[in-house]
Parts: structure tokens; C-alpha cells; sequence
DNA sequence: CTCAAGACTGTACAGAGTGTTCACTGTTTC
DNA sequence: GAAACAGTGAACACTCTGTACAGTCTTGAG
């Protein structure tokens, strides 16, 4: 959908003051309370903002390691039933397929470099598995991040 | 930090209604709203709760198409010095330094395949990158979820 | 055993925000 | 010109929040 400079505005304002509320947010922006309620309503049923939920930091979690998996799937064995597999361990924080060498690609997180040994073998323990690597990730130059994409998404 | 089964509830709750407010979900778990707020600012406090923004989906920002890129950099050139520069790219979503072969990774994101090139062009438009690879995901099996985690952390 | 600290409960109050409605004003579109 | 749409400003009742306080319960230290 098309987004105006009013509705990257309140996506700026709400994403660094997530608790103000409608009417502090009409006051700060010079506009009517009904006017914010409406455009974050819209952006809500239009799919822009899919929740209001917390979000959570594994770290703070105990889990401080995050590690990439590649795993290629055995002929015949389907991407689906792997992914179920995957979904059934809680460290597996997302999983998708991707085109290339590998079949599915997917994010876990472990409480050390030990653990994630024992978080590797319970992810790989599904026959439809033949192959995998894994790689680590050290250190987060880029914090994972939306609102720039919502600023140049609206010139 | 640890969490007791108490906070795990809470977490739940808030995530699949983050609307519903401290007097609400005292009412719903039969606790005193003290309780619920006091909790709450705890798991915040902690770092577990990182913030209470928005979610926003890039899809629905006209940016279907997600992509995973590992960069290989250059003897001498400083990851940070390639860092900074993919910062300032909006559809890159995420950027992280990474064991093996690559030495960077990053999440972009781009409204369509042909569009991803663009992006990707940009990306690689820095002396300090010497190699890179491109995949694209297809599909989402998982999608990013802490939840599960935070229950089996409680345990 | 006893005491102190910490967490939770239940209550109360004032202040503030929310949901809702309504009449009115511009702007755009046909 | 009429209709549709988005925004304004005001008003209402209702609800939630921040804050405070006294009482209960559990737990760990002396």
C-alpha cells in the first residue's frame, strides 16, 4: 500500500515511543486525535503493522548465540515436513526455503557454542536431512530494522 | 534472567493480545494489576521486553521479495567500514559478521527480482567487498518467533 | 525460632486517555 | 454541482493508569 509523509510520521513516532498513545501522539504532531486512530487503524488492516506485541531478545533470553543452518533436503522428502520437524524445536527462530545449493535456511539460537552443538543435532535428527553447514554470527553490525525501507517506501 | 512460569504467561498473553492493557490481563489471569505491572517492568528492565513498537511487515511495504547475501571482504578493509555503508542502503534489513568461508551477512529485501538486483548492485558497490553469493527465499516455513523459546527457557 | 525483606493482594483516589458520536470544512472525482 | 472522502474540533460516558497504603505470605539470615 501507499503510505504518505503523515503515516512515516507516526510509524517514526511510535516506533521510538511506542506508549505515548493517540492523544499525545495528536499533540506532538499538530493533528486531531481521530486522525491518528484512523491512519493506525488503516495501517493495521492494510498489513503495515502486523502487531503491537513485545518483542523479545533471545540474548536476554540466555540464548546469546545465533547461528545460520543450511540444510539440503533428500530427494522425494518434502521441504514441508522438515519445516514442521523444525518448528517443533524452540531455539529454530525461523525457517524459510531458498533457491541454490541448500533447500532451507533457518536461524537458531543457542545458550553457548555447546549448546548449540545440542541444538545443531536435534535440528539435523529428521532423515529428510542430507546435507547442512553451519555458520555463526559474531557480531550485529546492522540491528535488524523496518523504518528505513518505510521512509524511502513513501517518496 | 529467569523467568518463572508467571512471566512466561504474561509474555504469552501480551503477545497474542497487546492490546488488552494491565487491568484486563489481571482480570484474565486472576492476579492483582500491581502484579502484572510490576512484572512487566522487570522483563523490561531486564532487556527481555526490548520494546513494545510496532511490527512491521515489509511485504505489506511493497517488499515482497527477501533475499540473504554473504560478502567476502577484503584483506584490510574493516568490517565496520562495509557495515556503515550497508546501513545506509534502507532495504538492508539486517547485516551481521559471520564465521566461515563469507565474512558478512545481510537480510535485504526488494520489490521484485528485477528490483533485487538494483538493490544488490548497491550493496556490492563498495571497494572493500571482493566476493559475494545471493539467495533468495522462497517461501516462509518458520516465521521469526521467540515465543517458543521463552517457554522452554522457564523450565 | 524470630525477624526482616521481598513479593503479592486488595483498596482507594485523582488524573488522563479511549471509544464514540456529531456537525462542519476542505478536496477530489464524476 | 453532488457525492465521497479525509480531517477537524468538541463533547460525552466510560475505563485505565499511576500512585499510595495497609495487610498477608514466603523465604532466607541470624
Amino acid at each position: 500500500m501507499t503510505l504518505d509523509a503523515l503515516d512515516v510520521t507516526l510509524l517514526d513516532l511510535f516506533t521510538a515511543e511506542p506508549r505515548i498513545g493517540a492523544l499525545e501522539a495528536s499533540r506532538r504532531l499538530g493533528i486531531a486525535r481521530g486522525t491518528v486512530t484512523a491512519r493506525l487503524d488503516r495501517l493495521e488492516r492494510s498489513g503495515v503493522i502486523t502487531s503491537w506485541g513485545p518483542h523479545l531478545d533471545p540474548a536476554a533470553l540466555g540464548h546469546p548465540v545465533t547461528a545460520f543452518l543450511t540444510l539440503e533436503i533428500r530427494q522425494g522428502a518434502g521441504h514441508d515436513v522438515v519445516g514442521e520437524h523444525l518448528a517443533t524445536i524452540p531455539e529454530v527462530l525461523e525457517v524459510c526455503t531458498i533457491t541454490g545449493a541448500g533447500d532451507l535456511w533457518c536461524r537458531v539460537v543457542a545458550r553457548s557454542n555447546a549448546d548449540l552443538q545440542t541444538v545443531i543435532d536435534r535440528a539435523l535428527g529428521h532423515p529428510g536431512i542430507v546435507r547442512s553447514s553451519t555458520v555463526i554470527a559474531l557480531a550485529t553490525q546492522v540491528p535488524y530494522r523496518v523504518l528505513p525501507l518505510v521512509t524511502s517506501s513513501s517518496g
